[in-house]
DNA sequence: TTGAAAGCGGTACCAC
DNA sequence: GTGGTACCGCTTTCAA
């Protein structure tokens, strides 16, 4: 098929500006102004060998005072090589992790000519993480954005990647005590607190609160716990927590253990359910006929929990943005490797509060990311099949 | 003062990625393939005229056979020159402009050599945006990001810049009707919306909600009213609106039909207050006795709002997040700029709800947000200076 | 209608 | 330790 020609995003003739053409001014000018040759300030201003000391000191005055700024797609052009990074997700829970995917894509698009990206994608969060990175470090990537699921084991890892100076970036959960360069997630300790204070505000009797989590061993979702009690405790709510049930993301387990709740907790008021395996928990309580009789407040959102949501069966969900975090985690990454900006250690983004006055609009947002996902994806396949 | 080294971000020794140079071809390798100058290539890709179509025919077919991309470093370089970007904001709500401001810097660091931004600020939404435009017009800048006080003024200047290809982003509010290439803000209608589930879950007797907004003449305004009404009906609400008051943003005029209302409506069960100027309001209801026992639902985030939070007089603030908009804003224009990609006409972002759970993570990221525009003004000051 | 060549601002290599 | 220069891929100008 013929590709239209406007696709070359030509930048067509436009009524010019007058702007200046640089504002700064170039080594050639610190060159000029010191009778030495362009060699010797890019030696000065990169530290590389090869310089008295003094010279240095000179040229680097004279930048500053000149307000050198170096020109990047000069600096692009000559060095003409793609920063790799390395992508490592897993495709579980694909609601989250495959917007999580396109939207790093699509916020690399800019740099399109100037990153390379390699997905690495196994089949859960705990397991093939550790088997990536150490095909990423093989490969010699220039930097790694990626969900720890098993922090312990990729401790030595990270450690590794920053000796190397390959920094790391975890979206989703972190790693912490580890090398990373930095932490981009939704603040799990905020979204069970705003979890807390919503169900504190809407239940009018007291009684008995379910909360559902995955693993107790993954710091996200003891985080959500301890947001989630201290608000309780703040707010002195009319509602306490029962024992804390893990799931470990098992749908026939979330039945089960949600069944046998109801069971001994009759009055039960209210459920709070930390992961996106909440459908086999409303299943149940249905089944139950407790629908719309206790108050539930569930995590993500993907198309089935839509109706849950619509009909305010579940009162609000904790969104926890993944497109958001692809988004934050590239840049940081990106501005690193070509600025050295270093990012703050860890970006906790406050959760959404998705509700019936709100459902559409999110679901609208994440069709759009589906959208991208499918034309990037698209893309991908078309240059593979061209080389 | 002497500027570090590493701040002119050298990309230092790293052991690199045998990745290749390139993917996909350029414009020599077309050129190779068909026997034809780069010349020719180049006014192919471009549509330039003094090419037979033919000839124009098969480079293309060959541009997409071989897939190719054009190399944006070097068309920046040989081009070398930097796309000025005009932004029209007030002052006037600086809690709020001020971020926006801050974070259009911040979004445009990475292009920075390629990018110059053009700040007019004038005192309020109302007056100067279009005295603004006019300039900006004369100045032949290459697109526009502004927050239209003036719609309708603005329509034919919009229209004019439209046609001569200079592209508008509005922000903060829209100008619907108008030729801008897209408009970045809070879903107006689901803010009022929110408000309004959130105050109908929360209050529990039944009552009247009294509505303080800016100005009925402000589509923003208009719309979050009507999000607001039409979802205390959805939800067959105990609270009903009485008629709602335009304070014009006047503190005194806010504060003076506040306490009007109170003394008409002595069962007030729920205050929402349209916009920032919510100050005066929650003066005039602690002065006479009501916080605390009216629920309130208020918008925006400023710190002289967090107390009112944190204490949990205010049941939640409609946050509409002036950080994302600018970010948001920036990159859609860029990106037509740079690459004609057409961005969608509207982005609603999804506003937030700050609540006590999560009031502090907010107030952070605005601190945060506040720190990087003094860093970016310092550097415009130290820039202007050194010229 | 087409081709050839100059450069944009850096980086890297080789010669001195 | 320093200077000179080729070159990255593209746009543009001038010549044919």
């Amino acid at each position: 098929m013929m590709r239209n020609r406007s696709q070359y995003f030509s930048v067509k003739k436009r009524r010019i500006s007058k702007s200046r053409p640089r504002q700064s001014a170039g080594i050639k000018e610190i060159a000029a102004k010191l009778n030495v040759s362009i060699g010797t300030v890019d030696r000065a201003l990169h530290g590389r060998p090869g310089i008295k000391p003094e010279t240095a000191a000179k040229v680097l005055k004279t930048a500053e005072a000149l307000g050198y700024r170096p020109n990047v797609a000069a600096r692009l052009l000559k060095l003409n090589r793609r920063l790799v990074i390395s992508v490592h997700l897993p495709s579980e829970i694909a609601a989250f992790f495959d917007l999580l995917r396109s939207s790093i894509v699509e916020a690399a698009g800019p740099f399109d000519s100037s990153v390379e990206l390699r997905f690495r994608t196994y089949p859960t969060l705990e397991e093939g993480d550790v088997e990536a990175f150490e095909k990423a470090l093989r490969e010699h990537v220039d930097g790694i954005i990626m969900a720890p699921g098993n922090p312990r084991k990729l401790q030595p890892l990270i450690a590794q990647a920053s000796e190397r100076g390959v920094p790391v970036v975890c979206v989703a959960t972190d790693a912490p005590a580890t090398e990373r360069l930095a932490s981009v997630s939704a603040d799990a300790h905020v979204g069970g607190a705003m979890a807390a204070e919503l169900l504190t505000r809407c239940v009018r009797e007291s009684g008995p609160v379910l909360v559902l989590t995955g693993n107790l061993r993954v710091v996200d979702h003891t985080e959500k716990l301890r947001g989630f009690s201290e608000r309780l405790n703040a707010m002195q709510s009319a509602l306490h927590v029962v024992p804390v049930l893990e799931t470990h993301d098992h749908p026939a387990e979330a039945d089960r253990k949600t069944r046998e709740s109801i069971a001994r907790y009759p009055d039960l008021k209210a459920v709070y359910v930390t992961t996106a395996n909440s459908l086999p928990v409303l299943d149940a309580l249905e089944r139950t006929g407790h629908l719309g009789k206790v108050s539930i407040v569930t995590t993500d959102l993907f198309p089935a929990l839509a109706p849950y949501i619509r009909s305010g069966a579940v009162l609000a969900s904790i969104y926890q943005r993944p497109q958001t975090q692809g988004r934050v985690a590239f840049e940081a990454l990106y501005r690193y490797l070509t600025e050295r900006k270093v990012p703050p250690r860890v970006y906790p983004l406050p959760p959404h509060l998705v509700m019936q006055s709100n459902l559409d609009l999110f679901l609208d947002l994440q069709a759009m990311g589906y959208e991208k996902a499918e034309g990037a994806m698209l893309m991908k396949a078309n240059a593979r099949a061209r080389s």
